[in-house]
RNA sequence: UCCCCGGUAGCUCAGCUGGUAGAGCAGGCGGCUGUUAACCGCCUUGUCGUAGGUUCAAGUCCUACCCGGGGAGCCA
C-alpha cells in the first residue's frame, strides 16, 4: 500500500521519493509553476505538489487540472518554500487518473451543508464531511478502546427481534409476507405465524435486554451497533437509523453507572481530540468556535450530579417562564434540560432518580416507592446523550411492575426468568453514537454526522 | 405530526408599493516570478420549487402540494 499523505506529513525530515494518489482540493496555476493540493482523506491536511512547466506532460495535463480531479503524483519530498505547510512534493510525474466534468458541483468555496446533503456520493470529499467521517471513525475506536481496556465483552446483539422490548419507539417491520396479499387468519388479521420467523419481527430499537443476558454471564459487556426507530421525528437530533452503544454491568448500582458514564465520556473526548487535532482545528475555526476548549474544560472538571427532585426545585426557583410548567412528576422538556445544562451548570449534568411513572418498567424502584434509579446525561447544545438505569433485578418487584403496567407478561418470560437464576444488581446505559459525534464536532444537524442518513422521507444515498 | 421561515444561474444570495431578472463565486478564454478556499481582465449561464388562480401584466398577490431550515413533541 502507498504511504498515506498523513504519514508522509508526519515524517521526521524531507528527502526521498514519494508517490501519492488522491483528489485535488485546489489547483493554482501561474506562468512558471502550478500548485496542486492533493488529499487522500487520511487527514485534514493535503499535500502540495509543485509542478513546473519543464514536465513533459505540463501543457497537456497539469495545466488543465482542476478541483476534484483524481491524480497520481510522483516526486521528491522537499521542505516547502512557501508558508502554510512543512513539506511539499517537487513533482517529477503527474498523471491524471480521473478527470472531472465542468459541472463538478463541489467548489473550493464553502457550500451549505443542506446542499451537500443532496450530493451524498460526493460530499465526503468536502472539508466538513471529510472531517466528520474521520472524527466519527476516531470516536468509534475510542469507544472500543475504552471498553476493551476494561475487559468489557463486545456483544453483537441482534438486529432483527421479535418483541418490542421496552416500548422504546415505533419499529420497522421485518417480513417476507406478500404485502399486497398477506395470508389471513380466521379473524381476517394478517397471519404472522406464516411469516419468516413464525411471528411478527422488527428491527431492533435497543440491544439492552440482550446485553442484560450477557452481563449475567460475562459481567461487563457492551453493544455497539445499528438501531432503528420508525418515528416521524423531524429534528436535527434524530435519525431513523443510528448507532447505539449500550454497556451493561453486573454487580453495579446507579452510582457505579454514573461514574462509568462520566469516565467513559471523558476518555472518549480525550482520545478523539488527540487523534484528530487538524480536524478539530477546522471545527473550532469554521463550524463551532470554542469547541476545543469547551471539550477540554469538560475533560478536566467533574460532572454535576443532580437528583430529579433537586432539578425540579432549581427549575422552580429559576424564575423562568417555561412553556411547560414545572412541577414534581413531569418529564423534563427540552427547555428544562437546556436550562439545566446550558445555563445552570454550563457543563454536562447527570440527572438521577426520576419518578417511576415517566420511566421504563425495568428500572430499579427506590425505597421511596416513587422514584427509580434512572440517569440521564444532558450536555449543552445536544441535550440527552446518555440514558440509563440500574435495572430491577428483584423478581417479585419486576413481576408486580409488569402486571401493574399491564404489560404482556408472557412476552417477558425470559427476562423475568433471568431474575430467578443467579440474579444480581446490574446497570447499564444507552448512548447515541451520532449524538456524541455531533456534540464533539459542534455540527448542528445530525444528518451531517451520519455518512448516509436515514430520516422520514429520505434514504436517497 | 404541529408552529414559524424559506425555495430566483452550478453554488451563496439580491430583486421595494405587481411592469418582463442581477451580483459574487464556480465554469470558459487570456494574463500573472512560489501560490495558500491565490490574484487581474474578458465571456457564458435562468421552466424564478410544482400545479392552479387573480390581473392588461406575476419572481412579486392568493390556494394547494413538494422540498429545505428553525423550534416543538417523541427519544438516543
Amino acid at each position: 500500500m502507498d504511504e498515506s499523505i498523513k504519514q508522509i506529513l508526519a515524517r521526521e525530515s524531507a528527502g526521498g521519493a514519494v508517490l501519492i494518489r488522491g483528489w485535488l482540493r485546489t489547483a493554482r496555476h501561474s506562468k512558471n509553476v502550478s500548485f496542486l493540493e492533493v488529499t487522500d482523506g487520511s487527514g485534514f491536511a493535503g499535500l502540495q505538489a509543485v509542478a513546473s512547466p519543464d514536465l513533459a506532460e505540463y501543457e497537456e495535463t497539469v495545466r488543465k487540472l482542476a478541483t476534484g480531479c483524481a491524480v497520481e503524483v510522483e516526486g521528491e519530498l522537499v521542505e516547502s518554500q512557501g508558508k502554510g505547510q512543512k513539506y511539499e512534493i517537487h513533482a517529477s510525474r503527474v498523471e491524471l487518473v480521473g478527470g472531472v466534468g465542468d459541472d463538478y458541483p463541489l467548489q473550493k468555496k464553502r457550500h451549505s451543508l443542506e446542499f451537500l446533503r443532496t450530493l451524498g456520493h460526493l460530499r465526503s470529499r468536502s472539508n466538513t464531511i471529510g472531517a466528520v467521517l474521520r472524527v466519527r471513525n476516531a470516536t468509534s475506536r475510542a469507544i472500543h478502546d475504552f471498553f476493551q481496556q476494561r475487559d468489557f465483552l463486545y456483544l453483537h446483539s441482534p438486529i432483527i427481534t421479535l418483541s418490542d422490548a421496552e416500548g422504546a419507539g415505533e419499529m420497522f417491520r421485518v417480513s417476507t409476507l406478500d404485502a399486497k396479499n398477506p395470508p389471513r387468519d380466521e379473524d381476517g388479521n394478517v397471519d404472522f405465524a406464516q411469516d419468516f420467523f413464525g411471528s411478527e419481527a422488527h428491527l431492533t430499537v435497543s440491544g439492552q435486554l440482550e446485553a442484560e443476558i450477557a452481563a449475567h454471564s460475562h459481567s461487563k459487556v457492551y453493544t455497539f451497533g445499528p438501531t432503528f426507530r420508525s418515528e416521524n421525528s423531524n429534528t436535527a437530533r434524530h435519525l431513523a437509523e443510528f448507532w447505539m452503544v449500550e454497556p451493561e454491568v453486573a454487580f453495579c448500582d446507579l452510582a457505579g453507572l454514573a461514574e462509568l458514564a462520566e469516565t467513559f465520556l471523558k476518555s472518549v473526548f480525550r482520545d478523539v481530540l488527540e487523534a484528530c487535532p487538524d480536524d478539530f482545528a477546522f471545527f473550532d475555526q469554521r463550524i463551532s468556535p470554542g469547541i476545543v476548549s469547551n471539550l477540554e474544560t469538560i475533560i478536566e472538571s467533574d460532572f454535576v450530579q443532580l437528583p430529579y427532585t433537586e432539578a425540579i426545585s432549581i427549575l422552580e426557583a429559576s424564575g423562568r417562564d417555561f412553556e411547560f410548567p414545572v412541577r414534581w412528576g413531569i418529564d423534563l422538556q427540552s427547555e428544562h434540560e437546556r436550562f439545566l445544562a446550558e445555563e445552570h451548570v454550563k457543563r454536562p449534568v447527570v440527572v438521577t432518580d426520576y419518578p417511576a411513572e415517566i420511566k421504563a418498567f425495568y428500572m430499579y424502584m427506590n425505597e421511596d416507592g416513587k422514584t427509580v434509579r434512572a440517569l440521564d446525561v444532558l450536555v449543552p447544545g445536544v441535550g440527552e446523550i446518555i440514558g440509563g438505569s440500574q435495572r430491577e433485578h428483584r423478581h417479585d418487584v419486576l413481576l408486580q411492575r409488569i402486571r401493574d403496567l399491564g404489560l404482556p407478561e408472557d412476552e417477558y418470560w425470559w427476562y423475568l426468568d433471568l431474575r430467578r437464576h443467579g440474579s444480581v444488581p446490574h446497570a447499564g446505559f444507552g448512548l447515541g453514537f451520532e449524538r456524541v459525534v455531533q456534540f464533539i464536532t459542534g455540527v448542528a444537524n445530525i444528518r451531517d454526522i451520519s455518512p448516509f442518513p436515514r430520516v422520514p422521507g429520505n434514504a436517497a444515498f
